[in-house]
DNA sequence: CCAAAAGTGTTAAAACTACACCCATGA
DNA sequence: TCATGGGTGTAGTTTTAACACTTTTGG
């Protein structure tokens, strides 16, 4: 290490793998957002959003730049997942990337509204296009780690709107765990953890009887994990 | 992206955090080994085991080949941690670190008999000296996710000898989630996992009744994985 | 008044926790 | 024979799983 660096270094990106969960009736289902690519390799396929990490700037800057850059998306919960880095996964040299996920719900997010995002899209994780790259792989992660997450760590919640149902929540863990699971079981755990509360307000525009909405509180869980409470579904 | 890269690269390296685990008498303890640095930054101070990533090489591969050329243990459990990429986590330019913990149990590599590792020695985590760069953040990572994973993942067998018996796995636990647990409680449920299984053998040259040697049937533990068994303790 | 989803308790089984003594062995 | 750890069972408590009907509301 005399000299700092002797050999050819590798390229260095990162991808974010975007999860959207839709909670309007009828259409509950998990998505990820893709952009087409508009230049080769793979010109006119879809994508992980993504590009280069700059020299001046820490990788969760580089993936938060990429984000608002490609998908107009700012301020989402986003987390670093794991690196890739075979040898051949981008056929025109070595590139190395770090890839994050992030959690984003639908209702307040509308990507369309951004100029920046023509080519951005919303797909559904069950039926996806061919990816670019190893992004498939990328994808497969990143999807693994949802489910695995969501149930010790209540980041369930950043994919549903500030105020939601019991039944949205039930449902968002039915789509990502893949199974069904028991009505009163379900909001009898949920509330005997005390850090989903109850607000005075009820569903609007539902053509049978309202639900209440909660919001997650995020203080009480604060509080009762330095107690040592644990999270879990 | 019309040219492949249009801004300064940084560099990327892969860190190993090995943890060795000591299940002699008395000496049960949770360790780390670190390298002596003979060169600058941190000359003579104490740091990970690590090195650039070569441009025809994944990063598994680095980060294996690191290994044995620092330290000469190879065919051992390695898996990526995280990458660290803070701007000025190396004083001397940009450098993005893919971290990997490695586990491997004391008894069966001895440390001191490779050439090629005069300046590698074991430290207990509980008394490190100062590490170089940012070496104790990468190594606390690491730390919190064996504490976290080694209880939903067969992966402490990794840190005892092949034939162990149930107290030194009992104590494996105690030391990594650092609290007491219940003999009875802990054999009971071990070995209602069926997936350590008793061996014909018992220990030797303890002054007191010897214990059965003890054995992980990873087929088995396979096998019930594929039929949706979790592993917890 | 009908369709749709909201909301609500009980019981049986399983898992977990706490706890103490006798046994085998080598020194 | 003594010191050291090996090895074992039970009872009370908590947690989980299974399960069905009544209520509210809008159309």
């Amino acid at each position: 290490m005399s000299h700092a660096y002797e050999f050819a270094r590798p390229a260095l990106t990162v991808d974010i793998v975007v999860f959207g969960f839709d909670s309007e009736y009828g259409e509950e289902d998990l998505k990820v957002m893709l952009i087409q690519r508009d230049l080769a390799p793979y010109e006119g396929g879809w994508a992980l959003p993504g590009g280069f990490v700059r020299v001046e700037e820490t990788l969760d800057d580089a993936a938060r730049r990429e984000l608002a850059e490609e998908t107009g998306l700012k301020d989402i919960y986003l987390e670093q997942l794991y690196t890739f880095g075979a040898v051949e996964r981008d056929p025109r040299e070595r590139v190395v990337t770090v890839a994050y996920y992030a959690l984003v719900n639908l209702e307040g997010h509308d990507i369309q509204a951004n100029t920046d995002a023509r080519n951005a899209a919303w797909f559904p994780v069950s039926d996806l296009p061919e990816l670019a790259f190893d992004h498939q792989e990328i994808l497969d992660v990143a999807h693994e780690r949802l489910r695995g997450k969501v149930r010790y760590q209540p980041i369930g919640f950043e994919l549903l709107p500030d105020r939601f149902t019991l039944r949205q929540l039930q449902h968002l863990y039915e789509v990502i765990l893949d199974r069904e699971l028991d009505k009163r079981n379900f909001r009898k755990k949920v509330l005997a953890m005390e850090i989903v509360k109850e607000t005075k307000e009820i569903e609007k525009d539902v053509a049978h009887r309202a639900a209440r909405l909660y919001h997650f509180d995020k203080r009480t869980y604060d509080r009762l994990t330095k107690q040592g409470f644990n999270f879990e579904i």
